[in-house]
DNA sequence: GTGCCTGCAAACTGTTTGCAGCGAT
DNA sequence: ATCGCTGCAAACAGTTTGCAGGCAC
């Protein structure tokens, strides 16, 4: 863990900017909550509990910061609010997402699923893929189980 | 393109809906424009040409009405605003979009180029798709082309 | 008259911006 | 002394909501 936030403090000093504790701070709760796709606001309350004197304005600051150094990625899913997803480190596509209508967990796939796609989008439509998004909706195993339980209880 | 008006006329009433002048005007700029990605402020814009008196909120009413019947499709491409898309009619799945970073254009791709890929997913991750959102950035042929020909006369 | 639908204005939510102050160099 | 960074408050943009009125049945 500390390691990353190392690399991260040097692409920052790299394009000559400070790792201030506001940041330190928000980079390490985007560490510790990895898997969370945590919006902005989220992010706000988890550093306020490390540095209380933080304002939201810093979060928001912070988080342009670590996109325009591609450390993370903002993502929607479709309710109004922008995520943020630390990028893989050596992982040069951006990862997929499965999203549960039920319960709202949202999986994450590191393989990249698009490879042959990504072929026939730039043979067929002549199109230079830079980069995607991929999203799932759907029903994740868990709560398949749980619906599956709740049918043959009824039975 | 009267015959589509006429079915999503039909699907409204099936569910007690009424298709007021304002809803058809609306549904109207939707056939039109329907390769456009328009926001609702677009579409309200182009809607108060053919009906002056029409209000925002019966846009934003009107689309989330439409939303919940399966007739279009909420989309966002990053920049803070939902933009309203048509669901092709016979289509189960909802189509692929190529977004170009240099002039912003966007393509669609109805072909469905997830089959595979949604097996996978089922399979290897027991997560039963529904639905899925998939758009590449990148750059389309035309920006291709065009850049090409700048790099030759710089040459 | 009942109930759906509308326009308007106000409210709300997430995000951005302006500005004065602070702290490291 | 400069300059990047911060917190606060105000501004902003997109969207939603409350409400009184209107229209169709």
């Amino acid at each position: 863990m500390e390691h990353r936030l190392d690399r991260i403090k040097k692409q920052l000093h790299a394009q000559s900017y400070k790792l201030t504790p506001q940041r330190e701070a928000t980079v390490k709760v985007l560490l510790e909550r990895e898997e969370d796709h945590l919006s902005a606001e989220d992010i706000y309350l988890l550093v306020k509990e490390k540095a209380p004197e933080i304002g939201l304005a810093t979060v928001y600051r912070t988080l342009e910061l670590l996109l325009e150094l591609q450390i993370v990625e903002k993502i929607n899913f479709g309710d109004g609010v922008s995520r943020y997803d630390l990028r893989q480190e050596g992982l040069e596509h951006f990862h997929h997402h499965l999203v549960c209508v039920e319960c709202g967990s949202i999986q994450e796939i590191f393989e990249n699923l698009l490879v042959d796609v990504e072929k026939k989008v730039e043979e067929e439509w002549g199109f230079q893929v830079q980069d995607h998004r991929l999203t799932f909706h759907g029903v994740c195993k868990k709560c398949q189980q749980a619906k599956l339980k709740k049918s043959r209880m009824t039975k």
